[in-house]
RNA sequence: GGGCCCGUGGUCUAGCGGUAUGACGUCACCUUUACACGGUGAAGGUCCCCGGUUCGAAUCCGGGCGGGCCCACCA
């Protein structure tokens, strides 16, 4: 018995087939009594699982565990979001083919049949983890089940007269030619020129203007002064020629000018440009000229520039210009610029039809609902008021994509009037379905399908009610709205805040009760991981290396919303400490052979660590209510390692192997057979396989229940305050006597030849144990010399 | 420019009103019948800086400095 060792990489594998073939983390949908519903982030379908999601997952999973523990019938499905452009742009690169050249039937099912091949590898993954989640509760974003659920969110609020459809100048990502929305832009350091070019009035005086855009210069529609502006004065209200095209605008003034810029004049063009849209709103143009295309490049309006890419339209324009000799100066100049997210492309305001969400005009009732989530930390809740106060469009839902949720939406190709499907019918796709009228009001009898997609977080919005759909109604009633949602911080103006507005929009409520916000794995030094750094860790290699245990247990160190470095050091001690519970319940249990359960604490030694163990369940309880996982993996552990092991095993080993009398024996089996299991308890949502592990070697025959992951939470008993007090200075001296026999290079078996205690709280009924683990041959209570705590002196003679 | 978070021994971290927790690393010692993947001990800290509140501050308040994240601006 002494020589077998713990092996994870069998064992993790044993518990993991055991768990999924018993259905331990299976949704009960029988079972009476309450549920703890999570609505579990789908990762997105783009190669694997990263440390980053290691780490969410696992600290998500914990307090799973915990709930189940405590008697909740937890819902804890799984999904994977593999709709729309991230997986059309890990096909293309897969597959080397771009989905735009392709034809758009051969290019969805490529799609589909790409993700059949990675999906399974790609969860395995997470489940090589150890999070408790039913996966056979299982949902794809882009599946039939998903596809329903999004349409109807659509007809849903297409009857509630909250979408619409308009021609407008839309944030436009050129790379994916697709309208996207401002969620999905990512702040660009760019390296560019400021060009300052000459214009002049009708009577000839001279005005230079700044621009980093000179390619729109073909739409410029005005310029524009601060009114403070001396410099300008004389300009205002006059007209300019601008060289090259002849067009005579209008000097305005206009408070945004900032003086110090450039030369302090502003030219606004009608195209293309985020800067027009809010200069618009105060300078009116009556025609815009839009000059880009959807593919970027410059459109029969830019007039000799037609054809040319922004960047090449750009140069030209400048060369042209320069020929002139109105070109007085070129600045470089590092500015931000808006880029979109999931390629990087700068994007562009491009007009075109669009389908949009209108919510701008609930802001107030989106902070309300904010409000009325329990935030896990709290202070994460400015991050979400912070983006919805600073929201300035309406939610854009249409892309001009091909593999994502399809329109359920027909148009009349006689009167252009929407014809919506009904929610029986779905899902369709309007390009294969027949609309559900055949003649439209204006009487046509003709109609053309909507060819767009949905957004990706159209769908992914709606995943509280995707995971509580999946059981029947009278169930998913009661699963909604959802207990939790776990989700990175990363994503709060996004996920989070899209999924609160369709919960808002359609049924009035918050979609949770609480949110827990993980932080970002960081490499060692504190920096953000990239493959384009090489600072990049896979948990794969890690759970090969160490174990899952290990993983996790590092997992649960950082606290939630907190970013964390990671460090080796981490799974180095997790996996001691797997080996540390293996060797000390191989040894409690060893001495609990042929216990019946009559065995009664009577030694004070034994009560101390009783009463020791309520405190720290009290504390680890007290913890997880919190949502503070964190702090309760750190009370078990210090009290596992501390109190348990370095102190109560060394001090009732006499009594297990040589017992005076029999009851000495029996009063610290009755201590162990309690200590042990709810430690194993305890820490069995940190831990889940060497706990599972230990649990059927030694637990199993006793509570008979098919997993320790099912069974009851510990439950803390009546504090012994007194029995503490002796603990705690049996302790202080036990740590007295090894330090003095440590500085004496001494082993810790070298006999002590005197000890004596001057201590305000008697000793005496711990006296055997504490005289045995020093290996004292005498012990005398008197005058001390060694000041260990106030109350508190010993002398000791070697 | 606005908001939020953070700043503790070499490194990471706990504490968040009574001068400091643990891990890793370093050093010394101990083969003690659970564990050498161990045990015991040691060295190592102006708790970012300056004010204030308080009998007392790492902990509360104000102001700096430094780092990070989110948002806005960027002609």
């Amino acid at each position: 018995m002494s020589d077998d060792k713990y092996n994870p990489k069998e064992a993790e594998q044993k518990w993991l087939q055991y768990w999924e073939s018993e259905k331990i983390y299976a949704f009960d949908a029988k079972k009476k009594g309450k549920i703890y519903s999570i609505d579990t982030p789908p990762p997105t379908v783009s190669g694997k699982m990263h440390i980053g999601h290691a780490f969410s997952y696992t600290q998500e999973d914990v307090i799973a565990r915990y709930k189940r523990m405590c008697g909740f019938n937890v819902f804890y499905p799984f999904g994977t979001d593999d709709n729309g452009l991230p997986t059309e742009r890990l096909v293309e690169k897969m597959k080397n083919v771009k989905g735009a050249l392709m034809e758009r039937q051969a290019f969805i099912k490529l799609c589909e049949e790409t993700l059949k091949e990675i999906r399974p590898a790609f969860v395995d993954d997470w489940k090589r983890l150890g999070i408790s989640c039913d996966f056979s509760l299982f949902y794809s974003t882009i599946n039939e089940h998903c596809r329903r659920i999004s349409q109807w969110s659509f007809i849903d609020l297409y009857h509630k007269g909250r979408t619409y459809r308009k021609e407008a100048p839309t944030l436009w990502c050129p790379e994916c030619r697709t309208a996207i929305a401002q969620a999905e832009l990512q702040d660009k350091e760019k390296q560019t020129e400021l060009v300052h070019i000459e214009v002049k009035t009708e009577d000839g005086t001279p005005l230079i203007f700044a621009t980093t855009r000179p390619e729109l210069y073909p739409s410029c529609a005005g310029m524009s002064v601060h009114p403070t502006d001396s410099r300008y004065n004389e300009f205002v209200g006059k007209k300019v020629i601008l060289p090259l095209t002849g067009v005579r605008i209008e000097v305005t003034t206009d408070n945004m000018v900032d003086p110090a810029f450039g030369t302090g004049v502003v030219y606004f063009c009608s195209s293309g440009d985020a800067q027009f849209l809010d200069w618009e709103t105060r300078h009116p143009v009556k025609n815009k000229v839009y000059l880009i295309n959807p593919d970027g490049t410059m459109n029969d309006r830019a007039g000799s520039y037609a054809g040319l890419t922004i960047v090449q339209a750009r140069k030209k324009i400048v060369d042209d210009l320069r020929q002139l000799g109105v070109v007085k100066k070129i600045e470089s100049l590092t500015h931000t610029v808006n880029a979109h997210e999931r390629c990087g492309t700068v994007v562009e305001y491009l007009s075109s039809k669009q389908w949009f969400i209108k919510y701008l005009d609930l802001k107030n009732a989106f902070l309300e609902l904010g409000n009325q989530l329990t935030w896990h930390p709290d202070f994460m809740r400015h991050r979400y008021e912070n983006w919805v106060k600073g929201l300035k469009w309406d939610w854009c839902i249409s892309r001009q994509r091909f593999f994502g949720v399809p329109f359920p939406v027909w148009y009349c190709k006689k009167c252009e009037k929407p014809v919506v499907a009904n929610e029986k019918d779905l899902p369709l796709d309007p390009l294969k379905d027949k609309p559900p009228i055949l003649t439209c009001t204006c009487g046509s009898t003709e109609f053309l399908p909507e060819k767009d997609v949905l957004d990706t977080w159209a769908t992914s919005s709606l995943t509280p009610m995707i995971a509580a759909k999946l059981m029947e109604p009278t169930l998913s009633e009661k699963i909604f709205p959802i207990t939790l949602r776990p989700q990175g911080h990363d994503i709060i103006s996004t996920w989070l805040f899209y999924t609160t507005a369709k919960s808002y929009l359609h049924t009035g409520q918050p979609p949770w009760k609480n949110v827990a916000i993980s932080g970002w794995v960081l490499d060692p030094y504190g920096k953000k991981m990239s493959k384009s750094k090489g600072n990049v860790i896979a948990p794969q290699e890690i759970i090969n290396k160490y174990s899952a245990d290990a993983l996790r247990f590092a997992a649960a160190t950082s606290k939630l919303g907190e970013d964390a470095a990671f460090q080796e050091k981490d799974l180095v001690a997790g996996d001691k400490f797997v080996t540390k519970v293996w060797n000390a319940s191989k040894f409690a249990f060893m001495h609990l052979e042929g216990v019946d359960g009559s065995e009664k604490p009577t030694e004070v030694i034994d009560q101390w660590i009783l009463s020791r163990l309520s405190a720290v369940i009290e504390e680890s309880t007290e913890a997880f209510e919190a949502y503070e996982y964190s702090r309760a993996r750190f009370v078990v552990e210090r009290f596992f390692w501390d109190d348990l092991c370095d102190n109560y095993l060394e001090l009732v080993k006499t009594r297990l192997y040589e017992p005076k009398a029999p009851e000495l024996k029996k009063s610290a089996q009755a201590a162990l057979q309690v200590v042990l299991p709810a430690v194993l308890k305890l820490m069995a949502p940190f831990t889940p396989f060497i706990t599972e592990e230990l649990y059927h070697k030694y637990l199993h025959t006793k509570e008979k229940l098919p997993s320790i992951h099912v069974s009851s939470w510990p439950t803390p008993q009546k504090r012994d305050k007194n029995a503490e007090a002796v603990g705690a200075v049996v302790v202080a001296i036990l740590a007295a006597v090894r330090k003095k026999k440590s500085e004496m290079k001494l082993s810790m078996k070298a006999p002590a030849k005197k000890l004596v205690i001057e201590s305000k709280v008697s000793i005496a009924s711990a006296l055997e144990d504490l005289k045995a683990t020093c290996c004292a041959e005498l012990v005398d209570f008197g005058k001390a010399t060694e000041q260990i705590t106030p109350d508190l002196k010993v002398s000791i003679e070697l």
